[in-house]
DNA sequence: CATGAATGAGCATTCATTCAT
DNA sequence: TATGAATGAATGCTCATTCAT
């Protein structure tokens, strides 16, 4: 009845799915995929179970635009183009990294949940093993760049300890020494 | 007068019960507790619906033992009475960790999910912080007994580590460089 | 907003729960609650399983809100207020009994049963005890005002009388010489 | 192995037959027929689940042998034959309707609740209604014996009357008038 | 005769999804 | 666009019954 423009429209629906996808990542994150009910999700959303179905196909649809959300939330982050050297690209690269581990701490807890266990839909496992294979093929590159001898190994390396910086994150949350941890890495590079 | 002895029995009893467990843990860390079914479960296990219930109270209590199996298991490893030197018993911890990373990755890789979601069962969450917290204060003075400057942050240093590698494990199974990142700790700590 | 306004939603509520109850009533009154499935209930309410479960919690719940039904049906009933004598108080208290057990067979018939087996769910045989000896002290007063001697024994007698014509109604059914024993009744205390 | 006569053996089946048959009858009486397990039941008698197969066929036999049971026990106190005259035969059948409510209280009770609702097994419940139509037709004839004018109402009332008290014994147990109610019904027919 | 391990059908309950309004 | 009533398939669990020993 109002007489909404089709911009404005599109830009109230866009608010709305971002606002379901929140919450859905937030109830995700808390409970496990499988433990959480559209109705949960819609809840916490305060919007009816029946308009969640007007924005996502099902209750899977939620979990891949979940995953997209994610991948462009860390290529925002990881923008390693602006940097000068090397040695500026890895830093960057760290940065990103710990900035999502701070920021992103839903996001990280659902994906590590859904990277231990079987395919929970479709292909989701295979798009996240990608995923993290692209990342660390990445990491090889940098290393080599700044000149590590074993890059390969030395990736697997961080690649451990950034993973369980970020478990450890995840159980001991304000309790972890997260800073001094950083900061043990980027000494580890000279990048202080 | 019993067709069957009692120890006869007995014996069935415990078989079929391990062999239950041992099923179901196998489908819990493909597809996590939630999403296995009993059905599922004892069909892997070749017994009927009704058998799992004759042997286990719920779904739940199943779960239960699976953690106290892990606790077992994990006790049976860390036997560190028979080092010599705090750095025999450091040592000793870290073959402890590997083997039991090897050798029990179904139960890691279920335990992780749990821990990083909101409690499944009763209280079975808080038994597994308690425990990984025991394992990371053990950590702890077993750093401070070898002479390590600030224990404490080492100890989060080398958890990151050892979950991150596991994390590894899990993902990139036999792809992973398992041996060369047990070397490079155990020359962290000098123990070749 | 809502294509449903609240007010239709909650008479729409209102009407199906109502349904529902009734449903449940007669199946739990013909077959017993044990003996009952949900599914049957259903069945005979002419909605889905999933439905029942949308008014009433549990099956329990079903069985709880029928004895409330019964209480308010009851209550409605024992109206002894506009009575201007105690024999009209008599009289007033028969017709209300006569009545509930015409009306009411299939409340009569469940609550019967339930009282005559230990409890099926919470503390409902306590609820179910507690009317019954409600009922009877009331009676007990009534006679008493009427000025019967032995008021008590001749509360259990009354009550004896009554529960059996309850009983034999819900047995023979049409056949019972229901109108011939009523008045036998109104005889005894002169109420004709 | 040990050599029993085969009246010895036969005698030992008796027993066990009956002691299950007791336990049965406890448990229905107490939960309900359908609430009840044969598990609960074997448990209850001190034999496993298996012995009571090898005794009834069923769960369902055990309730129909105990029906044959309640019409054994009833038909032995029933004995009217040794009566001298009509009154005494009313006395007689007031003697055994009083004993079987006292001492067969479990059975009465287990009979009431299958009564009350419809067929839980074949055709129980025809027999049941058979049953209880002799009894009604023979007070009848008992009543008109004995010189009452409206002998078919008057078997009504006494039956309400005698079914009353024995769900009020039911429900009351100690704290019931039994003997009060007893003695106003044999004064009744001036039995005294 | 006696046991209890084993089975599978049945039931209460949950939940993703649809649809009339 | 938005709601929530309605559905039915799936799941945890129970229990009568069978059978090897």
């Amino acid at each position: 009845m109002s007489p909404r423009t089709a911009e404005q429209n599109s830009e109230i629906r866009e608010q709305r799915k971002a606002s379901i996808l929140q919450a859905a990542l937030e109830v995700f994150a808390q409970n496990g995929y499988t433990s959480s009910s559209v109705a949960q999700i819609a809840k916490s959303a305060n919007v009816s179970k029946g308009l969640v179905y007007n924005y996502f196909d099902s209750k899977e649809d939620l979990l891949k635009e979940m995953f997209e959300m994610m991948q462009a939330s860390s290529n925002e982050l990881w923008n390693l183009e602006q940097a000068n050297s090397p040695k500026d690209s890895l830093k960057l690269m760290l940065d990103a990294t710990f900035t999502f581990m701070e920021q992103q701490q839903h996001l990280g807890r659902l994906m590590t949940q859904l990277a231990l266990q079987k395919d929970v839909i479709n292909n989701l496992k295979e798009y996240i093993d990608q995923f993290l294979l692209e990342k660390i093929n990445m990491v090889k590159t940098l290393l080599a760049d700044v000149g590590i001898e074993d890059a390969n190994e030395e990736a697997y390396y961080l690649g451990a300890l950034l993973d369980g910086m970020s478990l450890g994150l995840m159980m001991f949350e304000e309790d972890y020494p997260f800073n001094q941890m950083k900061n043990r890495i980027y000494k580890r590079y000279d990048l202080l």
